[in-house]
DNA sequence: ATATAATAAGATATACCTGTCATAATTAGC
DNA sequence: GCTAATTATGACAGGTATATCTTATTATAT
């Protein structure tokens, strides 16, 4: 469904928020690798990209690292996925065809349409600050 | 949300359950890939994957090409996509996690899994016979 | 100011997906 | 049997996603 870049990005994002919100620290791309088990350079090219678009916020020097700002809390996952992966998910045809629409759709248009929304009903209600307490409460994990 | 390959597999497969329906002549490579708007050779490669297993038929030499036989115009779009893309879509954690589970679950499991659910209710219900018809009425089209 | 800890960034490597090319095997019709 | 048409098959090429390596840059603590 998601690129595995954003599968790290999301990972990445809610690891962080716990880290904030809990501890009130920052934590750097070592920690956060680790704490999510993905590749260390790749999650630190992925956590660059974010800070680029103000996903999440970075702190160099002693004592630095990646935190979450009072509205980077309130970030949806669609957000996410849309920055990393396009919006191809939420708008494209599932087979692959360029123009397809209301006009000209294809068999599984409508259908289809009806999927989509409620995924990016889900990944919009989704917010780094709500997922956060789900790990905080030990109700989910970000690895195995 | 499925591969190229997958794409074209199940846009092929409903333009030759048309042609086999309507006209009942069997159609070759090179009037599907025109038909659906995918290149040639690559199309021929997954027409024989699934003649291999058995999701469509065909037959050499003059007059030859591909066609559905009474059980093929039954299969259902979830055996397509499994077969090509594999069952990932239907079981897979959304957030790459290997061993997400109801006991170690991530952040969106329970979410995901009611979309995974309808995803694949709808890929299950949606024949190869049943898609035709909206092609022979016009209601729906496989290029643009 | 200096050392240190961390991010920033570019170059490079690897694997898989997508697509192409060339050739073989099979079948129908004459 | 010969020819033409068609699928079957394997080798290969290109691109993109994934991942790593190396070096530069920045900011903090002392």
């Amino acid at each position: 469904m998601f690129s595995k870049k954003c599968e790290y990005a999301i990972r990445a994002l809610i690891f962080i928020a716990k880290k904030t919100k809990k501890e009130g620290v920052r934590t750097g791309v070592k920690e956060i690798a680790k704490g999510i088990d993905a590749p260390e350079q790749f999650v630190a090219k992925i956590l660059h990209e974010l800070t680029t678009h103000h996903l999440v916020q970075s702190l160099k020097g002693p004592t630095g690292g990646f935190y979450l700002d009072k509205k980077s809390f309130n970030t949806s996952l669609a957000s996410v996925v849309q920055l990393i992966d396009g919006d191809d998910l939420f708008t494209g045809c599932a087979l692959g065809l360029l123009n397809c629409s209301e006009k000209k759709p294809c068999p599984i248009h409508n259908e289809f349409k009806k999927i989509r929304k409620s995924i990016y009903d889900l990944l919009q209600h989704s917010r780094l600050g709500n997922l956060q307490e789900q790990l905080e409460y030990k109700m989910a994990y970000l690895k195995q």
